[in-house]
DNA sequence: TTGATTGTTACCGG
DNA sequence: TCCGGTAACAATCA
């Protein structure tokens, strides 16, 4: 939360996303946001009301104002410290310059279970704890299976689903993994084929939950079995 | 008031 | 150097 003053009625030339990292461009500086769990932006029309709660930054144009509510990190970054960011997040999904070969190298590599390759955002950027749970249901992969034993079939699928799902997700402004649905309503905004849930949408088994990367998992072992 | 949470990072030991 | 575990941190809502 660093050095958010010096931008102080200064101009936003434009937006690059890595990841779940925003920048925002200033000349020779850019903004560094990232909401993390709880991070949110609040848009209104001007007049802007006083600012609440935890506003890291607003930003104005002349007809609307944004604040930047509780992220996890919100600093000014030099071109240096840009480029050491960049160089650290792993190809995202949604970028049409990503190269998934990088992340086929790391995965195809590592004995480190697939599904906390996936959480890692140096391997591949943009997938989430849902989408984790969700993209290898759709494909069929176990969690557990050791990255080195994912083919390179089974990795182009999990990286296009995942591309095609998150593609969704920014449409829609929603979590939304399951085929067919539009509109997302429930608690959370998602709509969802396993994660949370207690049984397999496709075959009525057990969904069976696990902690990876301290965070909650979901598998179908019917579905997705794994291949040790 | 408490607990859970669409996330990341640093640090430590093996 | 890699890997897995843990804690710290954050704000909001039910």
């Amino acid at each position: 939360m660093e050095g958010a003053e010096r931008l102080d009625g200064r101009t936003c030339t434009g937006i690059e996303t890595y990841g779940k990292h925003l920048l925002y461009c200033f000349d020779d500086e850019v903004l560094h946001v990232h909401l993390g769990l709880f991070g949110v932006f609040k848009l209104q029309k001007c007049p802007a009301t006083e600012p609440k709660g935890a506003v890291r930054v607003r930003m104005k144009s002349k007809s609307h104002c944004v604040d930047i509510n509780g992220p996890s990190r919100c600093e000014v970054l030099d071109m240096s410290a840009r480029a050491k960011l960049i160089a650290r997040i792993g190809p995202d999904v949604l970028r049409s310059d990503a190269d998934p070969e990088r992340a086929w190298v790391r995965i195809s590599r590592s004995k480190t279970p697939i599904g906390l390759l996936l959480m890692d955002q140096s391997v591949i950027s943009g997938i989430g704890n849902i989408y984790r749970s969700e993209i290898l249901w759709r494909q069929k992969v176990s969690p557990e299976t050791p990255g080195n034993a994912i083919s390179r079939e089974t990795f182009d699928r999990l990286w296009s689903d995942a591309v095609h799902l998150l593609k969704i997700g920014v449409k829609a402004n929603s979590i939304i993994t399951v085929d067919g649905v539009k509109k997302a309503r429930s608690r959370y905004g998602e709509r969802v084929n396993i994660f949370n849930k207690s049984h397999c949408p496709a075959c009525a088994s057990e969904i069976r939950r696990l902690e990876m990367a301290s965070r909650r998992a979901f598998i179908c072992d019917t579905c997705q079995p794994n291949v040790r």
